[in-house]
DNA sequence: ACACTACATTTGTATATACAACTATTAAAA
DNA sequence: TTTTAATAGTTGTATATACAAATGTAGTGT
């Protein structure tokens, strides 16, 4: 096979390797892959409120349903949700406590599994497969 | 932003932007990405029936439903499904002229697809990528 | 023959992805 | 000021992903 077709499954691949391992990792609480991320963007935000549409343009998968993620984790108490009172078109979404509290049980595990296939490769060919990636997805035109 | 987290992110988005590109592709289609991957492992065949643990254990996504998948593309007369004479527990699939055809019409858009990214590197390069890759994702133990 | 186990597939439920249509609010234009 | 357009979110529908339970068939052991 050439090396066209086989980059691109070797990409679909190492993606789904990764994913995998990480949804055993958060499966144990309650959470999906997308809530998490949800809940660390908010998080970023540090104190401050994050509108549905500042959440949605930081998320990996931009067509994804922001509304119906936070509804998830309004479920959990794991957010609230106000109405900006500026702007009443805005909805203002706020990490709790507990929110906090179960990303910050979470944060050794998940720097474990980056670390864990990182270790495959030393820091120089880490670095060269970050730059590879960087070139080989953006447009020379 | 530490290597280990930076490649994880690189490698998840890099994916997301190959796989929105292909999806605008085949959009015309009426073709979802799975449908399409199905199609393909059933012209793979060369004229033999696939039952559908075949199927499901070539597909990316290895815990996707087939059942439903096949659902779609009989509903489109792209594949013909029956119970195997032999094994009556068995289903077999089979990619019909219509489906071939389908293939056929995307193979030049697919390649296209694939030297578009590949493109931006060198031969080279590109090989190194696939290299790394597979080390990154092998666990070594 | 009967029970038991393994295998192949289907069905059900929850969540996520993709996209279009819809509602409400605000801003801009005539 | 009334209309129009833009913005922010929500809702609806189809498909896909993830996983568990259910169904039907085949093979094995007693």
């Amino acid at each position: 096979m050439d090396n066209a077709k086989k980059v691109i499954l070797n990409i679909m691949y190492t993606q789904n390797v990764i994913q995998d391992h990480f949804n055993e990792l958060i499966k144990p609480y309650d959470l999906s892959g997308e809530q998490y991320n949800v809940l660390r963007i908010l998080r970023g935000q540090k104190g401050n409120p994050a509108n549905m549409c500042v959440i949605q343009e930081r998320m990996l998968a931009k067509t994804s349903n922001t509304t119906r993620l936070v509804d998830k984790l309004l479920l959990k108490k794991y957010v609230t949700r106000n109405v900006c009172p500026g702007n009443r078109r805005k909805i203002e979404v706020l990490i709790t406590q507990k929110g906090l509290d179960v990303l910050k049980e979470l944060d050794p595990k998940v720097d474990a599994h980056e670390r864990e296939f990182a270790a495959n490769i030393s820091p120089e060919e880490l670095e060269l497969l970050n730059q590879l990636l960087e070139k080989y997805r953006t447009q020379q035109n």
